[in-house]
DNA sequence: TTTTGAGTTGTTCGA
DNA sequence: GTCGAACAACTCAAA
């Protein structure tokens, strides 16, 4: 009998289509290793961290209870592991953000020096980031040229080979320590806003994304057109399993294939994932510094009344409707609409004047499904600091985008509960009507849309005149 | 090397 | 109400 080998879970928390789990487990037993970092958990909210709990949950028990889960310092977690079932291999999916790529490095020297070999395969995406390249060799910088190469790449097809580890069971921890350290690090920026409230969530682990991804099937056809509409079920709602792994996109691509207008519209939001995933591999350090340098010069406000004016707007109190029914869908359930998305974003960015990293840092903090490569490029990207030469014009009106995208308010009144029985057009104007007719309950207008605008073009036409 | 066409998701204004 | 143009040039990719 070989010595067992260690499969070491990170956002790869499934069992099927595993490329690593395959390999680990041909020859011996399989530790199924889960490492609670205090230093990632430390920036995670308490929504997410209670999704992780429950997919590491879900995890668990298709393994028969056989997950080990110990805290610490990786490498030091990996090489006692290593030790007590005298394993010489260590299986992993590579991961591609800057912090898990140092942190890999310096695990696999520290296991080296032990004679433990780590064993990187696979990855988080359909498309290897660093693979796609333009004509002339270099990393494509705007998304279509990134596009057409990507679908010009055939992504390996699922495995649909059953693997039965034998699991290997030692001394582990519960899955809700995970709470003693997550959340440690919570940004004074915040101050006394309140937390994300959700707890519990429908469909978690690889069976609920499975069942997610079968609900959408059925209405994948209306996707192109039903996407922007918040107050209906109309997006797949597969973030939060592709952020934890718990589907692989290939699988979720091979699903959805298909030639019609809503499958390629589809199938292109996959690839914003996969196209932001290789921006940050190729620049790392778009993390938290502008891809347009001379970005970094556009004059944001700062200090006590910025902040205020900063949680209100988290808080889902900036009189805009469509604003604050997306920032208190955030609250209420870790998740938002991803044209709302949008409309929050720019609305930090060019009506509040405010820096996109701390709409970026409150969305880490609160969103179940937060990625670092897609939340700060997608932050980069309505900020006018990112990957595209933004238009800097491009200005989303908070009211215009509720009319259309929300005609009926059905989504603004949902989570706007002072909104609740003002019908539409009303339900979507500034302060809910405003005047004498304003709700109960419900705040006036933070600032004037129209002029902040306008302060938003001159902020931005003297960072192109002092270039 | 130079040139050319294009660039997720928009808004406002005036005809 | 609808539609096209203007917004203000710049960077990127490919020919």
């Amino acid at each position: 009998m070989t010595s067992p080998t260690v499969l070491w879970f990170r956002r790869d928390l499934r069992l099927s289509d595993h490329r690593a789990l395959l390999e680990a487990s041909r020859h011996s037993g399989v530790v199924g290793l889960y490492v609670l970092d205090p230093v990632l958990l430390a920036g995670c909210g308490p929504s997410r961290a209670h999704y992780l709990a429950q997919t590491l949950t879900a995890l668990n028990e298709s393994m028969g209870g056989a997950l080990v889960v110990r805290a610490g310092d990786s490498a030091e977690v990996l090489a006692e592991v290593c030790r007590e079932v005298g394993a010489t291999r260590v299986y992993v999916t590579e991961d591609f953000a800057p912090y898990g790529r140092s942190r890999d490095e310096r695990v696999r020297d520290h296991l080296a020096a032990l004679g433990v070999e780590l064993l990187g395969m696979d990855t988080p995406y359909a498309v290897r980031p660093g693979t796609v390249r333009t004509q002339a060799g270099t990393p494509p910088k705007v998304f279509t040229p990134f596009f057409r190469g990507w679908e010009a790449t055939s992504p390996p097809p699922p495995l649909d080979e059953e693997v039965t580890p034998e699991w290997v069971t030692l001394d582990s921890l519960e899955v809700n320590t995970i709470f003693r350290y997550a959340g440690t690090r919570r940004p004074d920026l915040f101050g006394d806003l309140p937390d994300p409230t959700a707890t519990t969530f429908a469909d978690v682990g690889e069976a609920g994304a499975q069942r997610q991804l079968e609900q959408f099937l059925t209405r994948l056809e209306s996707y192109g057109e039903a996407r922007n509409t918040p107050g209906e079920e109309s997006t797949s709602r597969l973030s939060p399993h592709l952020r934890f792994g718990t589907i692989h996109p290939r699988q979720v691509l091979a699903a959805t294939r298909g030639t019609s207008k809503s499958a390629g519209v589809f199938r292109s939001e996959v690839a914003w994932r996969e196209f932001y995933g290789d921006v940050l591999f190729h620049q790392p350090q778009s993390v938290w510094r502008a891809l347009q340098p001379a970005m970094e010069h556009l004059r944001v406000d700062d200090g006590e009344e910025a902040r205020s004016r900063f949680r209100a707007w988290a808080r889902g109190e900036t009189g805009y409707p469509l604003v604050d029914a997306g920032m208190r869908q955030l609250l209420a359930e870790g998740w938002m609409h991803n044209r709302v998305r949008m409309v929050c974003a720019s609305f930090l960015v060019k009506h509040l004047h405010l820096d996109w990293r701390w709409g970026a840092r409150w969305f880490l903090w609160c969103l179940i499904d937060a990625d670092v490569a897609s939340n700060q490029h997608g932050w980069q990207w309505t900020a006018g600091t990112g990957t595209d030469a933004a238009p800097f014009h491009r200005v989303f009106n908070p009211t215009l985008q509720a009319e259309r995208f929300d005609p009926e308010g059905r989504y603004v009144r949902r989570y706007v509960t002072p909104l609740a029985e003002t019908p539409a057009p009303q339900c979507l104007q500034p302060g809910g009507g405003g005047g004498l007719l304003a709700p109960a309950g419900y705040v006036a207008p933070l600032i004037d849309a129209a002029r902040e605008r306008d302060e938003a073009l001159v902020r931005f036409a003297e960072v192109k005149a002092t270039r």
